[in-house]
This record gives structure tokens, sequence and C-alpha cells, in this order.
DNA sequence: GATAATTGTTAGCTAAGGCTAAACTGTTTG
DNA sequence: CAAACAGTTTAGCCTTAGCTAACAATTATC
């Protein structure tokens, strides 16, 4: 549905900044939003879980813990939940495994997170800034952008 | 804590891509996501109110429903919350209003979205795009990194 | 090889943010 | 002005992602 009608108060057009998006456009941008929030906090998982495997051989819950701040328990809890979505293979009290959607997973989010990284330090944003900014922009950044980010990337190092 | 020793199985270092950040790092950089997280959807629903009383004269919550495509009663609930943490006013069937922390915060989200949507046009993202992002990343982005965006944005428009 | 330390799991709690259905209030209109 | 309609609220449900505490398994150490 759309916007109520106006009751009384006039709407006072032109006062200042952008205009409101139509509805429907609107709705789909928070839309867009929130289901990228659904599926963040699983890459985050799975692309920790890949980066621990490639860069110490293997990923341990208590890495997990350590490098994310959180309890052992909620990661046991996350763990479970990777597993009922097929992108981890675990036994009890063994380190993880990625299947090979849970790799393509990984694989797809860093590099997501790489260009937006490379991007941001290619822009002049410091090394730790840049790393935290990637963190948590790199699940709401367009194909299209990231193109654009990688582009800009390549022609503005060093 | 740090991480684990190794047992058996040794690391592999400099196969690929950059380095773990150190686990301190690490872990702030996913901090840093979790509490932005926490206050996001606080500051998109504030952000939407004071959007709707500068450009329509008033926030009814049908029209926020409507801009996030969410249902009557969601908007109801997260009304009594903003209630309570003091951002808004409301009387039962009757329109909203800012407090006056309520509008700080609604232009000061404002400003960084209106930033960052400006400087992804900037960088040559299409319009629709730009809008879906912006109002994902808005949220991820430092004052640093703002600021930055800004420049380019100010240095690159015709 | 027994015990201590570390790591992993389970149970049970909380809060947030969705939803539907039903009840209620306010506005508009015949 | 009464009925119909539009808008709002409440009740009650679900899922997710945290937590702590207690327990279980593995690994390390003496």
């Amino acid at each position: 549905m759309s916007d109520h009608q106006q009751r009384r108060i006039p709407s006072t057009p032109g006062i200042s900044g952008d205009a409101l998006p139509p509805v429907e456009q609107h709705a789909k941008q928070y839309e867009t939003v929130r289901n990228a929030h659904e599926t963040e906090l699983i890459e985050d998982y799975v692309e920790l879980i890949g980066d621990l495997i490639r860069h110490r051989g293997e990923a341990r819950a208590a890495d997990i813990s350590n490098r994310m701040a959180v309890s052992q328990a909620t990661v046991s809890k996350m763990i479970r939940r990777l597993n009922e979505l097929g992108l981890v293979t675990s036994k009890p009290y063994r380190s993880l495994f990625l299947t090979e959607e849970g790799q393509k997973m990984a694989e797809t989010s860093r590099a997501r997170h790489d260009v937006v990284l490379h991007f941001l330090r290619a822009l002049g944003v410091d090394d730790s800034t840049a790393r935290i900014d990637a963190e948590g922009m790199e699940h709401h950044v367009s194909d299209e952008t990231l193109a654009i980010m990688q582009r800009f990337t390549e022609q503005h190092q060093q």
C-alpha cells in the first residue's frame, strides 16, 4: 500500500535535503539491508574459518571465539547452525572443515572484503580504520559498486 | 587470551592474501560491527521519522510501516522502544514527534547518509544502487572515512 | 599414566526484531 | 450520527544471537 493521504497538515516540499524516494523504492532499500543482516554473520563466520584454515592450517572453535570476542558457547551453537546449512563439517571436539559450498562462500566473502579494504586504503583511509570499516561495509556493497571500487583501486595504487 | 598453540598441523604463512590481524585488533573489528548493529535500526527509524516530518509535515506509524516494509505491529513496538530511549514522544493514535535528542540523532544520521550517498554517486555508482548501498553502509563508516568521502565528493563534482 | 589445564558442548536464560490475529480508536461518509 | 474504513495497539508467537554455568572430552604436564 502507498502512503496515507495527508490530513490537515500540508507538506513542505523543497525545504531542505533530497526528496523522499518513492515508497516502493524506499521499502526495497530497507529490505535489502534486512536481508543482508541475515546472511552477514553466517558469512563472517565462514570467512573467518576459511582464513584460519588458510593461515594457520586449521580452524578451532577457541580461535573463533577469541577472534570474534564471543563466548565459546556461542561459537559452538553457531557451528551447529553452519553444519545444518551445509557450510561446514565438524566432529565433536575436532577442528572444522568447510564444505565445498562453504569454501565458495568463504572465497567470495574474502574477495569482497579485500576489494573494500584495498579501496579504503587507496582512498587514503588509515589501515586500522580501514579494517574496521571494511568489516562492517563489506556486506552492504553491491556488485556494481564493488566493481567500481576495484577499478578505482587499480588506478590509484602508489 | 591469545590464539591456542599450534598442535600437529604447521601453519603455511604467505600462501596467499593478507595476514590475519593480531587477535586483539581482529576482535575489536567484530565488536565494532556488533555495536553498530545495535544502534543501526534505532537510527534508521529515527532518521526516517525525521525525514517524514521534514518532507510531509508529520510522521505516522502507517508511513513508517509502508516505507520500511514492516508490519504495523512491529512499528508500534519499536515506537514504544524509541519512547523509552527518550528519542520520540507519542500519544496513542497520534503522530510522532522527535525529542531534542531524537532530532540530533536524526540530523546526524541524515548527514552521514547524505555524505555516503553523494560519495557513491560521485564515484560513478548508479543512483538507485547508490541509495541501496548507502542505506546499508551508512552505519559502518567511521568519522575518518566519512571526512575523506566528503572531501572526495567535493573535488569530484563537475 | 594420573592429574591439571584447555577446549568443546549442553542447558537454560535474555533481548531484539520480526510476524499474525484480534481488539480498539479515530476519521470519513452515506 | 451510525456504519464503514483506516490506522494503531496489544497479545502471543517465533527465531537469532548473545550470555553464564555446569559438565565432558582432549591435550599437556609432571
